[in-house]
DNA sequence: GTATGGCATCTAATCGATTAGACCGGAGGA
DNA sequence: TCCTCCGGTCTAATCGATTAGATGCCATAC
């Protein structure tokens, strides 16, 4: 492997004009600088990153924290940052915190040891909240996606949760149901709370009481969800929810294949929403109404956001609220076409 | 942010000492030890990873190429990676090629950058065998996860994807079908190749000529799925294929929405299987029957494989190819139980 | 009392880039 | 003719770790 002092032997300069060529960071006459140009070529030289991160650092890396990439929720939003790190000669480091503090506090580390310019925080718990003020502090850029945390000074690109959950409840509404009910994420999920305030404030202004059985949390996977609608189930007919909202497709997928096999018929005895509008909510047999999250936006204008904050001094915090969307389809029974 | 001069200096003792307590690298006096520890603490130390990679030669971070992490297919895979790196102190680069060679190019001068000390490729097309030839050369680890590249020196995990088309069409004659189709997947890609060998093999084994338009190559995504399968639905009933059989589970979304929007019921007029077993192939309103390909395991095994490679001598080429297992759901009509 | 050896610790070289500041030669002005 | 200025290029310091090899101290042996 080359260094840049074989590059300037072979091109019969120094170790400076070799960088000030490579970098154009100084006028050099053509001749050499056609010679070095020949010599990086012929010798394959590429310039170490691990000399170049250390004299002038920065690892042009940014590190992405998820809590679990398998969940199909993250993928477009992942593809979206690497789209845009790569575009700006970035990396991109991955990291699954499967909800572990431990390894959040892993992740903090690579930013300390400058593996890492900057941090895209898609999951942060409120346990990790000191961790990741700890690096604000060190004026490290972070930038919250998707999921607020309350009392942290980042940056915040989430999507309107508040609208998304009034969307949600006004539809239902709107088709005449009154009972009801909204099958959340776990406490504490900021995403899931700004989702079950909407509901709650549509369910206010129709003058609906919600009931406390209405708003069940949980796990927002497909098996807590399928769970959580065998009670409903279970419930005499005209005391049951006629409309479940789901605070996820996931979660949605588990009501809807618990509601048949109860032998409930969707949309007829139940109607059911989700929120994201992943992939399959579209699928002909399966067909989910629900709230589309602008999965790729998010991360997209979280990678752009935090580049911007790379190497500038630090600025106003900025906090972007993402439109949301209702899609309609089957499962509440009103689609307008194609059925 | 202090420096190993500044935990000297702090500490009363050298670097030298500072770095042996850091790494263990050699016997230090309990009491120097302490001061070390203790100063390290106080001045909340991390080392500088630029500075130690660029002294050692390695950057502790593995390169993860995927063509697309938004295919249902890659995130099982990625996690497992993630999952076993963190084990071993690794951190993991993920790189969506979008099947570009471009991008490809960019992840092979990453290596060269010595920004990633090993390399795990998921997607390598025929343009990408000479790019990576060239890292292997310079011995440089690079591990093939899922598919395979005819004619490259590397190491190779994949899952048996000729066994696989096997099962397929051995589940299919033996539910009485005679014209079984396979939808595979773009001409050259080797996975598509060998599952269509092993449904060619099962064929003959029954003594069926396999006509040519039963095996129709395109796009593994549910579109191009779709309207191969519209092309079949449009044929005449006594001629048209009676199974389906999908390279991948996403199309297989694609042929059973097009049968149902073409009038045709699954199992009775159609039998449909996929291959991968993804999450959503499980939901009651799918049950797919499909062959499972082992995603963790491929990611898990490419890993700890890769890891074995980084910084051992030259060894013996490995080729893994790990079992795959039919199952058994809905989509052909032969569910045991609880249908 | 001096020589020897071993052990804990230190000094300084090193990894491969970037870049401040020195240097040198030629043009232009006095 | 000499001085100044400027532009092109060079030398060498620097980033922060690791580690080879030097050093100095102390115990033991003669």
């Amino acid at each position: 492997m080359s260094t840049i002092k074989d590059i300037a032997r072979h091109a019969g300069v120094s170790v400076a004009t070799v960088s000030y060529v490579l970098n154009n960071t100084r006028y050099v006459s053509p001749d050499k600088r056609e010679r070095v140009i020949a010599a990086v070529q012929e010798l394959n030289y590429v310039p170490n990153a691990a000399a170049r991160g250390l004299r002038v650092r920065e690892s042009r890396t940014i590190g992405l924290i998820v809590s679990d990439i398998s969940n199909p929720f993250y993928p477009d939003l992942a593809k979206a940052c690497e789209d845009v790190a790569q575009q700006y000669g970035y990396a991109v480091h991955m990291i699954n915190t499967n909800d572990q503090p431990e390894r959040m506090r892993q992740a903090v580390s690579q930013a300390r040891e400058g593996k890492i310019d900057g941090l895209i925080v898609t999951t942060a718990l409120e346990a990790d909240r000191e961790l990741l003020q700890s690096l604000l502090d060190r004026e490290f850029p972070v930038v919250l996606a998707h999921r607020r945390l309350e009392g942290l000074d980042a940056d915040l690109i989430e999507s309107d949760n508040y609208e998304g959950g009034m969307l949600a409840a006004r539809h239902m509404l709107a088709l005449g149901h009154r009972r009801i009910a909204f099958l959340s994420g776990v406490a504490g999920s900021p995403i899931s709370e700004r989702r079950v305030a909407g509901y709650l404030q549509a369910m206010r202004e129709a003058g609906i009481d919600v009931l406390a059985e209405w708003v069940l949390p949980g796990e927002a996977k497909y098996a807590n969800s399928y769970e959580r609608m065998v009670q409903y189930a279970d419930m005499a007919p005209d005391t049951r929810p006629t409309a479940i909202i789901n605070v996820s497709d996931i979660g949605a997928m588990g009501v809807l294949d618990a509601a048949a096999d109860r032998g409930l018929r969707v949309p007829e005895d139940v109607a059911v929403m989700g929120f994201d509008d992943l992939f399959l909510a579209a699928f002909r047999s399966v067909r989910l109404t629900t709230v589309r999250i602008p999965r790729y936006e998010l991360g997209r204008q979280a990678t752009e956001l935090l580049l911007k904050r790379i190497g500038k001094a630090k600025t106003e915090r900025r906090h972007v609220v993402l439109p949301v969307d209702l899609v309609v389809r089957k499962t509440c029974g009103s689609e307008q076409a194609d059925g």
